[in-house]
Parts: structure tokens; sequence; C-alpha cells
DNA sequence: CTTTAGCACTCAACTTAAGAGAGTGCTAAA
DNA sequence: TTTAGCACTCTCTTAAGTTGAGTGCTAAAG
């Protein structure tokens, strides 16, 4: 099925390694000599020419070596990549970083840190999503008054994610009914999602607070928007890093980029796919017209077996697979652990 | 004093005006058509040759125009830059955001837009930062147990930022407990900001507090750690916009900005500045190697005539000093005014 | 004394041409 | 089926003109 018999397989493999380190067009010279092939230039002349033809190679111009299609990648990366292994001092900072981390209670302190040991292990441009409200469980809300008029919503999840909302009292309100309704809401949403409210769940509540129905509106608004894409905790870590990339050495490629990381939402939709555990999406398969020459690889994170982030990783097509998602296995690992303390 | 006549002065006022708009060095003849100063190029030359050699102007290359040096631009803003207003459009751009912001309770998205509207108007990177903790106030706290072992501490101050810290609680403590100690906080913190604590009040508070001082120190540790520049509460709008300035089409440039952007305390630092309302700076004026071919304007903003944080925006020296400053005034008075409210 | 026209000179930027170098496809022999 | 050889292609680099904007200096005019 995969029509590529060894030698071609080789042959690819070889390419695109190449490819990768020196971001230069492979030439037949080049592979015979530097690669365990056995094959002349010649032969392996011919075998690029058929791996062109059947669209994995392509050359940027008549008299240069290939570079591999992005069909070339995606076949490189469902067969031929070889596991890598993190380095000891890899293995020895990340050990060191996460003890730290392990301190902090704040789940946004830990998420961009973790930003920014992916990007630095890496050396690529790294994208975090914090823990998304609507896949956090409830552990428990407040109400706290701030004044006459506003009170201050205080979320607190199971996935460590805190979550403050000022919003407006109806006048005639004293503390004691505030703290019945909050006693109420903390009954009836304990250990849920939001996810998995369902509307008969809604109308029981709706039904239950009817007298006060405008702050309980208020409260389900809050957790609609923050389920929305509307709230945007992703961070960003070395996205100075695609400038090392030759093929982001033209101002407009990168004009794109810085502004796409500007835009919250577009990043979470990408980024919050329903792709569970690990996922590699080369050049076009991201959708985003901003995105088509490169690759993300994006791993999900855990609590109790329930997914609830992701992490993730943006390079040129030309990224180094086999090292990324290993670096970013572990690193998911580690997160997981962590966000299990919370 | 100045040590430069009216007519030099016209001369270098027109150099930095055309520079700014055009970033070509500017010629005799250029100056001599354009701008209405009724004289000669050649005599124009003349009086260039005197502005170089008193430091105002330079030349890239023996037989190009001049450009203003950083000396130069200094004198553009303090003696001769003419005022600029916003246009009509823009006016009601701000008029109509600003009312949308209105409706927003929490400070940081306030901040957020802030940021995006000021880059977006002035097409230019713009720098906000939050309103600090310790220029806050406070207006009051609350304990709030998660589990046997941990609190989140609720800090709401006056300038509508809302601090959440997770401590660890000593395990003998009841929530009576917890409350009493949250109720002495509040009575002898509220209305005080940090930096107005003496070491009297600490000690007074350490004396009364002695049978819970674990709790008191994760308290001041939480206050101490978020009045240091460790907390960066700094929010960039636009960073993509510099990628338009011709004079950082160098990738190395970028690479030290974007670098330079990553680096949050960094920027707190550069931005916190005890200096009041509105201030300019310029190349080297900033301190920061990396901004050395860079301008910042600055203004304050305000609670009670309180300066409690800072807006800012970055551009290449051969900013737009008038249209700039204009914006940032204004958009500073939006913000007081929206702040009064929280 | 100040201003200006004229002119020779300078230097970056653009254009063109020539070579070098890396790589290919094809052919014919092993 | 594999490989050596060879003509061919195309980019990249370098060098040499050429252009044009701008300057400084000089001498004459106001």
């Amino acid at each position: 099925m995969t029509g590529l018999n060894v030698r071609k397989q080789r042959i690819l493999h070889a390419v695109v390694t190449d490819y990768i380190q020196t971001a230069e067009p492979v030439g037949s010279r080049t592979l015979s000599r530097h690669y365990q092939l056995d094959l002349s230039a010649a032969t392996i002349r011919n075998e690029m020419a058929d791996l062109e033809e059947l669209g994995f190679l392509t050359q940027p111009h008549t008299s240069a070596g290939r570079i591999p299609t992005q069909q070339g990648y995606r076949f490189y990366v469902d067969t031929l990549m070889d596991t890598a292994s993190l380095t000891q001092q890899e293995e020895k900072y990340l050990a060191k970083f996460f003890t730290q981390l392990q301190k902090m209670q704040e789940i946004d302190e830990i998420i961009k840190h973790t930003a920014k040991v992916l990007s630095s292990l890496t050396r690529y441009t790294s994208l975090v999503l914090g823990p998304q409200l609507r896949k956090s469980a409830f552990k428990q809300m407040r109400l706290i008054p701030i004044d006459g008029e506003r009170a201050l919503v205080v979320l607190i999840t199971d996935t460590g994610y805190i979550k403050n909302k000022v919003i407006q009292l109806p006048k005639a309100l004293n503390e004691k009914e505030l703290n019945e309704i909050v006693a109420y809401l903390n009954k009836n949403l304990s250990g849920k999602t939001i996810t998995s409210l369902t509307s008969a769940h809604l109308r029981k509540l709706r039904h239950d607070l009817y007298a006060r129905i405008d702050i309980l509106e208020q409260i389900l608004n809050l957790l609609e928007e923050s389920s929305a894409a509307g709230e945007n905790r992703v961070f960003i870590g070395g996205a100075s890093n695609i400038l090392d990339q030759p093929e982001f050495r033209d101002m407009n490629k990168i004009k794109h980029l810085l502004t796409l990381f500007e835009q919250g939402e577009r990043l979470v939709l990408m980024l919050d796919t329903n792709v569970d555990g690990l996922s590699i999406r080369i050049g076009t398969e991201n959708n985003l017209a901003e995105m088509n020459e490169c690759s993300l690889i994006t791993a999900s994170y855990y609590l109790h077996e329930r997914p609830v982030g992701t992490i993730g990783v943006l390079g040129p097509t030309r990224m180094e697979y086999a090292r990324v998602t290993t670096v970013i296995k572990e690193i998911a690992g580690r997160l997981n652990r962590l966000v299990e303390l919370l």
C-alpha cells in the first residue's frame, strides 16, 4: 500500500534527515557519500526521480537537489521516523525545572513556565493552552461583595484554574441571601464540568433560583463566556525562535506569524482540537493560511484521565519531528503529574 | 542657550519632519522645494553643515542627505515639535471603544484592550503596565479554604486589580480562626497601599498575630513578591507593527526586540519609572542596549491623583512624536476616568 | 557680509556580464 | 540492474560600469 520499496524508503529517510539538518536541497552525491546506502549517486538519482514523480520530493529548480514535499514529511512522520531520546543534560534540566514548578500553586504560573521550558528545549516556538474552564470540574464557588452594587465571583476548579469575575448585584440583597445562593450552587455544581451540564440541570437551577434568576443568569453567562473560545489563555514561549529558521527570513512570513500570535482566539481554536494525545499537523493540515509552511506538534495533558489542556510546538515543516515529539511527550507527562497535585 | 538661530531651527524642524515621514536622508534640494524656507539649496547646505557640526544632524555617507541625530530628535521634541490633534475618525473610534470598555469590570481586560487600541491607533508597538499591587490600596481580603491544607487568598484592591494566591495552611486551624485573622487584616490594611506600610505597621501586625505568624508571613510574602518587579503584568500590543518600520528590516534587530518582549521583568523595570506624567525617551536614553535605536513614549495613569500604572508606545527613534504624544495623552486620560469607576 | 548659482567630486544603488559550482538527466557500458 | 561519463541547467557570486542624488567649495551678485 505504501508503494515504496525499502530502498526508496531509505533514500527518502536520508533526504528528510539531511534537509532537516541543513535546510539545503539534498543532492544525490551528498546522499551516497554521507549515508550508508551503498549506492552510487546515479542510482540514487534514478530513485529520487521516482520519488519526485510519486510526490514525496520536489526540486526548487531544475539543477538543485531535492527537498521533501508535505506528503514526504507525512510519510516520514508516519513510517520512517526513528525515536529520539533526551540527552542526560536535558533530562536533568527538566527534572530540576519541574521540581521548582511543583512549589507553585497557581496553574497559570505553571503553564507560563511550561511554555518557556518547552520553547527553550526545542528551540522552536511553543504554544500552551491553560486548563479550559469548560473542561474543568467545580470545586467551589464564592461570592464576595465588593460594594453595594457589585460582587466578585470566585470559581475554584479541580484543574487549579481560578476564575474571577465581577458581577452586578441587584440592590435589595443582603449577605445572607447571597450566601444561600452560593451554598445552593456549590451543592449542585460541585464536581461537575461545564460540558456535563445538561439542559435538564439548567432547567432545575433556573427553577430553584427563580427568585434570584438575575444573579444566576450572570453566573451562567460567566461560565458560557469562558467556555467559548472567547477566553484565550494561550501562552506563547520563544516567539523569537522562529527568526532562527532560514525559511522565515522573509519579513512577510514573519509578519503573518506574529500577527497570528496576537490573535488569541484563533490560536485557541487551533490548539483545542478534539484529537486526543499526540498530534502532528504538517503544513496545510493546519487549515490556517498563515501556517502553510509550518508544522504543529501538540499533546494533551490530563487530570484524572480527562484531557484539560494542550501543549504544542510550532516550527517550519522542516522541523526536527523526532526530537520535538520526544520532548513534548516528556513535558506533557510531567505536566500531568503536576496538575494531579493541584 | 539653545545656540540655534531661528533659521537653523526651521531647517532642523524641516529635516526631522521630512525624515520622520520618508525614512530617507533629506537633501538640501528637497528642503528648499517642499518647505517654505525661502532659501536656496546652497544656503540650506551651509546651515546643514553647521547643524552637523553642532551635533544635530549627521550624514550616513558623504554624498547623502542628512538625518537627525539623537540630539537632533531631543531638540525637536523639547523645542520644535508642534502639537498634533486627533482626526474626527480617531476621536470617534476611541469614544466608541472606551464606551465598550466601560462595561468590563476586570482591570486586566481593560488593560489588555487598551494595549490593543494604543497600538492600532499609533501603528507602533504598545506596552501597558497594569496597576501595580504595591501602588494599589487594599479594599478587602478573603481567605477561602480549598482543602485541609490550602487556602486561597483573594485580595481586592482599589485599582480593580484582584490578586489570587494559594497558600499553605497549618493543620490545626478551623474556619472560625481563619475568619478572625482575615477580619483583623481587613481592619488594619484597608485603604492602605503596600508602599505606605511602615516597619512600625508591620511590627504591630506581627505582634498582634503572633499566634498565627505563619499565615501572616505567607500573606506578607505574597505582598512582597507582587510588589517586586517579579510580577510582570505587562501587556504588549501590536508587536508585529515593528516589522513595518524600515529601520528594523534587519533580522538581528528584530530578534533582539522580540527577545526583549519576552522578558517581562525587564519591561516592567523600564516602564515603571518614577517619572510622573508624560515621558519621552530617545535612543540610548532608554538605558537598554536593545533599544538604542528606539524611542519610548510613556504616560502614567492615575487613581485619585495617585499614579498606579503606565502606558507606553515603542517605535524607532524616527517616530511620529507629535502624533503619538497626542494619542497617548488622550488614551491615558480616558483610562484614568475608567479606572476611577472600578 | 550674506546669499546664491555653478561646477567638480563622492558614493550608494542599480544593472549587466562573466564564471564558478552544484546538481540533474540521459546514454552506454559493465 | 547498476554505474561512469558527459552535456546541460540554473543559482549564486563577483566585478565592472552607469546612474543619480547630494555635497562642498568658489566666485559673483545683492
